[in-house]
DNA sequence: CGGCAAGTTGAGCCAGGTCAACTCCGGTGG
DNA sequence: CCACCGGAGTTGACCTGGCTCAACTTGCCG
């Protein structure tokens, strides 16, 4: 009897049936204790999960699609701080009155409301689980850390090249054909990396002029040149000087 | 007997008579276990804590200074990630082989490298010390992000004026008459906020010149006007927009 | 007191932001 | 089936905040 009764609505759970997120490492009893008192839902695109949701269920796991946390300033300037996907838990507990973003979708996505206080009775008695939910907000760390690391030193086509790592690290199946999905769109790439949506735009054409990269569509790219994009990524300047296709005496040419 | 036989070294550390950090949490034979087999140590400005070091030591506590996280570049280019702090707890268990940055002092600082076993058995069995210490890295997680945030979006000032205020809040003192202490150099703050030290100087003197802090030496400032550093660290444009005490007509005048 | 690193100041330049016009695409209704 | 619409993405032209480089001053430590 190890799932007593499992309701259908976690068997259908990415939590559950991706064998390394949360849901997976209980037990049948810890997981129906869970799911009772749990409230999974959907987002559309642009809904936000409010206030006053996020401080009864300061507990929330993704189980698809993509959620942002956004940042506003006065003026209106928007940015988004981070992007939670499947499997992530995000724990927003005496985060109070400090003052954090708003929790955005920004594609359909699926979220599972975890019961706070069941979720600290497993995590308390059980090691797996413990041991993979701080495992997780560890990355979470991790990530934030190396992403203000891209975005302050990195000029726009290498904040791109990162990304675009990110994404196929992040993306759930591993595609073998150097395809990488883009989960979110343009604008919303351009807030996350800190650029206007012309610039990724502009860069995203530079990659594919020197035919390191290919648009498929606008949510897939090919990678055509994995050791050069990895440069660029990395900040290589050899890589990204080649940039300017046409060398700057046309100009000098022209006002002659 | 509540604390049998504490050493002189945790007696005398930040981690253990600071209230809400770690080693507080821990009962006398949890202490001296902890003790017995970690490995407190001081550090020089400039001094990296090695791969090697990490590996085998991943968990350091901060006692005092000021300890960075450095990503490099490929091209010489390097970035403050991240900054830690009196009671910060830094975790690099299984960040394997994830590239992650080196750990450098920015100032004399004490750290204290615990040891893991131990460490691991405490926390699985202390939920005060879980708790606690759970709530860390929730803190660095979360500041990540802000951090990423500001960095991302704002103008040089604002990001100097929420520096200020990051360090206000961090700092372990609170001095009440508004002087802050910025306890690392205009060279590490700059690689810290992804601007150039000529920048930071000039919003520094920008900053002074509209009265609202003064620098008293290079790491103590004191804040004359809060709210008007709260509006600009806010990206209120109506605040910075005020930047120019000189209006550009008298360009204009100059030149007739 | 000398020497070096850190910080500051000034002048010029460029990556990327801004603004405006245009294209592309999916949905909707006649 | 096509005409229409609105939002997303793209393109071009221009402008500027902050980077760069170089010279200078300051402050710290032996």
């Amino acid at each position: 009897m190890d799932h007593p009764v499992i309701k259908t609505q976690c068997a259908e759970c990415s939590l559950f049936y991706d064998n390394d997120n949360f849901c997976a490492k209980l037990s049948g009893q810890e997981l129906c204790d869970l799911s009772d008192k749990s409230r999974p839902s959907k987002l559309k695109r642009g809904e936000t999960i409010d206030r006053i949701t996020t401080e009864k269920w300061p507990i929330i796991g993704i189980t698809s699609g993509v959620v942002s946390l956004q940042h506003l300033l006065e003026d209106g300037r928007k940015t988004i701080a981070a992007l939670f996907m499947r499997g992530d838990i995000i724990d927003l507990r005496s985060v109070g009155k400090r003052h954090h973003g708003k929790l955005v979708a920004l594609s359909k996505s699926g979220i599972c409301r975890l019961a706070p206080d069941v979720f600290e009775d497993i995590v308390a008695a059980n090691p797996k689980a413990l041991h993979l939910v701080w495992e997780n907000l560890r990355e979470q760390a991790l990530r934030a850390t190396d992403h203000s690391a891209d975005i302050s030193k990195k000029h726009a086509q290498e904040k791109l090249a990162s990304f675009i790592f990110e994404c196929s690290h992040r993306q759930s199946e591993d595609i073998k054909d150097g395809s990488v999905k883009i989960p979110i769109r343009r604008c919303d790439l351009a807030e996350y990396l800190g650029m206007q949506p012309e610039t990724v735009s502009r860069c995203f054409h530079d990659l594919e002029d020197r035919k390191i990269v290919r648009v498929q569509k606008l949510n897939t790219i090919i990678i055509n040149n994995l050791a050069a994009l990895r440069r660029i990524a990395n900040g290589d300047k050899d890589a990204s000087g080649v940039r300017e296709t046409k060398p700057r005496n046309i100009q000098v040419l022209k006002s002659a």
